[in-house]
RNA sequence: GGGUGCUUAGCUCAGUUGGUUCAGAGUACUACCUUGACAGGGUAGGGGUCACCGGUUCGAGCCCGGUAGCACCCACCA
């Protein structure tokens, strides 16, 4: 089943990973490489492969594409998110499987193997549906499934040992099982009704695979005679006046004064002078139009239940491909576009045309082949929905299993709630065959083999020896796929085997809205009739992809960007940062290739890090460090405390807002911050500890992204330093458990730390922008002096400080000299002196100054009025009251700091 | 016609049980930086009456009602 795709043998690769290690890190990452490269290892090594054993599952089934299909941005998100889920899981400890397929696609696939052959010249009505089927699976063979090789691009740790599909031998086998066994509990018969004919594919669609648009059409007004009148007319309005010829009665509202004398007569048909009755009924807007409505209920819905209710006859006057019959009368053979075009002359001609005018209204289009679809009455087999709605409808409602996020509950309730019969048959080829056997007198026979169904005929008739045909239809595909969380562990073959019973419930299914009615609601229901259990604990509806103007992205807009190309030009790592970062559950993402930017950005950053950090393994020295020890314990506890919250927020699917913080846990907090902190001067030397620590920092770091950008990740991994074995890779490394809680009051030294930690950030930040307003260049030393009441913390902190602001000295004065620069940080005074001892100008500062002393006395002043306020004391909680105090007292002192420095200005 | 959701910085969007130390991120913008990881970068900065109008509350971006605009889903008005 695995198909060699990338070139690189796992020989190679390790010859090319011991080089990296020795030679110098390149200059910027290179994701071409190492994508192919780390695909392959990761496959070679089994990481995708799951077998049950005797830790918890982490299942997901992918919701399979078409097998006609090729990879767009709809399928980039909804697989990333996947990818992330498993790939997450997988290092928090879970036995994850992540199973790939594809669906059959009936309608796509047959229309696309029909223009194949008719490009070579074949008709398909020449061929026999055996002959035709041998050509659509060797299309399929040959072209489908594309988009699975496309997913390894994209880095998906899917299970390709157990890739799926649904005409699969035993996947046919179950769908075949399935229907039998509805049909033998009585959700399953045959009947007339008035369907979705798409005229293109030739087949009856069901109403969710119709999609209504709204359209510019032409309301027709025509008279008709009525009958032993020398000249009295009754007018109908019609956007489809070629249906004219199949009309078998006017209607009008009984209560309508205007055609209340027409009881009980006749008019005639126009051009064909078909004598019609003029009924009456209820049914009828008397508002709309001319208040008389022309029935043809061989070709509308509502024309049919009137036709239905009023006995009247239905003419048909359609071909199945859309063409005009013989009962028409005329225009046969024609198309029902061009006749409508022209039997509008030729009533005008003739005199029966009143007017045109233009109309706006909705028009049902086939969902496959963009054609009008035809409301037409034929056989077709049909499931009962409402027994098996009823505990699907009943598990989401009641969260045994989860929507997220829930406002889709609201939606899935409504459909179920209001379900009709499903229309399953489906007049192609390409699909499972209905397994119903007629005997010559049109007797059916239902069962899962023709022996089987023979059986019923002699059972039936004794002593009979006729032959039986099977049925020529074939199933809706969404009647196959909805046994997909079941079938894909292999139900059919035993529903009680090991990897069903392991993997079976899923946890996890990723969709998209669109398809809650067609699939998720049909599985739940499939899961519960057919397995008595949900297929999945959670649903994780991710948004549509649209384009910057807000628009969905479709084919035929082509507005979906090559995500090949994507891949190629800046990976795929940065390809999934993109779309996920700005893509919060169930809201559509607005996707602009500018996005793109920031993910590559970001992976060069992490590249300079790893850069940075092996270029000072040359440099360790055994000296025990004093500069920087806070540095260590502040990222050892920034770390932390992301771990714990990426925790909560992944497990709530928050994955933007965790990719989000991962990214400023890197760029800022280890970048930006820590890096800085630590990093050695130029002709000095890194304590051994202090680069242990570092790169232990950065592995962990690694690990909180990779779920997210697995290749850069796992490369940057075995760059950082040399592993022990092979089997050491950052995808099955677990990711420690934190034991505490920040926010609990339990690890208050933590907590402090990490407060610290941004008061320090803070002064240095202070102070930089006190350099900046005042000209003082960076390389110009300064000293501090800082009046503070805890005196402790700037000495543990100094060296840190000193360097992030080139200061050569910090004193403890308590006092200012004049021509200094003022700053109050929180409560702290700190006075800079230029090295030089010039004098700055101080105006500048004392506004600066002055600018916060007056927000300060404005914001003392909304906390004191609260405070003052008695209610809000008494009804205020008094932890909410306890910090308003504080805020106050806060405001309060810095307010006497900043009037002190002015002072000294 | 029915239903659901949305409206926060120029742009695309976060905002988790209502507390003015949460109005935030990314981009874009401004100033400075040819600093030994990184110009695909660094340091710092400006920028928002949280659509509008009422209400509940000591207190509203957050809760309730209404208005306007937008999006999507459902639906058999020719």
């Amino acid at each position: 089943m695995e198909k060699e795709s990338f070139p690189i043998s796992h020989f190679q690769f390790s010859i090319f990973n011991f080089q990296l290690t020795c030679m110098e890190i390149s200059k910027n990452f290179d994701h071409r490489a190492a994508a192919a490269q780390w695909y392959e290892h990761w496959n070679r090594a089994g990481y995708f492969h799951s077998e049950p054993d005797e830790r918890k599952p982490y299942t997901i089934v992918m919701p399979p594409p078409n097998v006609t299909g090729v990879l767009h941005m709809g399928h980039a998100l909804n697989n990333t998110v996947q990818d992330v889920l498993i790939r997450r899981a997988k290092m928090s400890g879970y036995n994850t499987c992540w199973v790939p397929g594809t669906d059959h696609a009936s309608i796509a696939t047959e229309a696309k193997v029909v223009g194949m052959l008719r490009e070579n010249g074949i008709d398909k009505n020449t061929l026999t549906r055996d002959e035709f089927l041998s050509h659509a699976w060797e299309w399929k063979e040959k072209y489908g499934g594309i988009i699975l090789q496309q997913l390894r691009k994209l880095g998906c740790a899917l299970d390709w040992q157990r890739t799926a599909f649904t005409m699969d031998k035993e996947y046919y086998a179950a769908v075949i099982r399935v229907f039998v066994d509805l049909y033998n509990k009585g959700l399953i018969y045959r009947g007339v009704k008035m369907i979705n004919w798409d005229p293109k594919a030739k087949t009856a669609l069901s109403d969710e695979e119709v999609v209504h648009k709204q359209t510019q059409s032409k309301l027709c007004y025509v008279r008709y005679r009525i009958e032993d009148e020398a000249d009295e007319w009754i007018t109908i309005a019609t956007v489809r006046p070629e249906t004219i010829l199949g009309d078998t009665a006017v209607c009008v509202h009984p209560e309508d004064p205007r055609y209340a004398h027409l009881r009980g007569k006749h008019c005639f048909v126009p051009l064909i002078n078909r004598r019609i009755p003029i009924i009456f009924d209820e049914y009828i807007d008397r508002e709309f139009g001319t208040g008389a409505l022309k029935v043809t209920p061989a070709h509308d819905i509502n024309d049919y239940n009137l036709g239905l209710k009023h006995r009247l006859a239905v003419i048909d006057t359609l071909n199945e491909d859309g063409t005009l019959s013989e009962a028409a009368g005329m225009y046969v053979g024609e198309d029902r576009f061009a006749v409508r075009k022209q039997i509008v002359k030729d009533l005008e001609t003739a005199g029966y045309l009143v007017k045109e005018e233009p109309y706006s209204n909705q028009v049902g289009f086939s969902e496959r082949t963009d054609v009008v679809i035809e409301p037409r009455l034929s056989m077709q087999w049909w499931c009962k929905m409402e027994d098996l709605a009823q505990p699907a409808l009943e598990a989401v409602m009641n969260d045994t299993i989860g929507f997220y996020p829930p406002k889709f509950k609201n939606l899935y309730r409504h459909w179920m709630a209001n379900i009709k019969d499903w229309c399953v048959s489906r007049q192609l080829w390409w699909g499972q065959r209905i397994p119903a056997w007629y005997d010559d007198e049109g007797n059916v026979y239902v069962a899962e083999t023709e022996e089987g169904a023979y059986q019923q005929y002699k059972e039936k008739n004794p002593g009979a020896s006729g032959s039986l045909r099977q049925e020529e239809d074939v199933l809706d595909t969404w009647f196959s796929s909805w046994l997909w969380p079941m079938q894909v562990f292999g139900w059919n073959e035993s529903p009680d085997n090991p990897d069903l019973n392991y993997y079976y419930p899923t946890q996890t299914l990723v969709t998209a809205p669109e398809i809650i009615f067609f699939w998720v609601a049909r599985m739940v229901m499939a899961g519960y009739e057919f397995k008595g259990e949900r297929p999945f604990d959670r649903v994780y509806f991710t948004g549509i992809v649209r384009d910057k103007q807000g628009r969905k992205m479709s084919k035929s807009l082509g507005n979906s960007p090559d995500l090949l190309q994507l891949i190629d030009d800046y990976g795929a790592d940065a390809v999934r940062l993109s779309v996920l970062i700005s893509s919060p559950a169930g809201n559509d993402v607005l996707f602009d290739e500018a996005a793109l930017d920031q993910g590559r950005n970001f992976c060069n950053k992490i590249w300079n890090a790893l850069k940075l950090v092996k270029g000072w393994e040359t440099r360790i020295s055994e000296t025990e460090d004093v500069q920087t020890p806070f540095a260590l314990e502040w990222m050892d506890e920034t770390i932390n405390a992301a771990t714990l919250r990426l925790k909560d927020w992944e497990g709530e699917f928050k994955l933007s807002e965790s990719l989000k913080l991962v990214y400023s846990l890197i760029w800022d907090d280890f970048c930006s911050w820590y890096l800085e902190w630590v990093k050695p001067t130029p002709d000095s030397a890194v304590p051994k500890h202090v680069y242990d620590q570092t790169v232990s920092f950065f592995e962990r770091l690694l690990q909180l992204l990779h779920p997210y950008m697995p290749f850069i990740t796992e490369e940057v991994y075995h760059l950082l330093r040399t592993r022990a074995t092979p089997e050491a890779d950052l995808m099955t490394s677990l990711i420690p458990e934190m034991d505490y809680r920040h926010d609990g009051g339990v690890a208050a030294t933590e907590a402090a730390i990490l407060s610290e930690g941004a008061f320090l950030q803070e002064v240095i930040t202070a102070i930089r922008d006190a350099r900046i307003k005042n000209q003082l260049k960076s390389k110009d030393e300064i000293f501090l002096r800082i009046d503070t009441s805890h005196q402790g913390f700037y000495e543990n902190v100094g060296a840190i400080l000193k360097r992030q602001v080139n200061a050569g000295e910090i004193t403890f004065t308590g006092t200012a000299q004049p021509g200094q620069i003022a700053l109050v940080v929180k409560t702290d005074k700190i006075y800079i002196e230029a090295s030089g001892g010039g004098v700055v100008d101080t105006t500048a500062q004392r506004a600066e100054l002055e600018k916060e002393l007056k927000y300060l006395h404005g914001f003392l002043g909304s906390v004191e009025k609260k405070l003052g306020n008695e209610r809000f004391v008494q009804n205020a909680k008094p932890e909410v009251v306890a910090s308003e105090r504080k805020k106050q007292a806060d405001a309060q002192s810095r307010i006497q700091a900043i009037e002190e420095s002015l002072r000294l200005l």
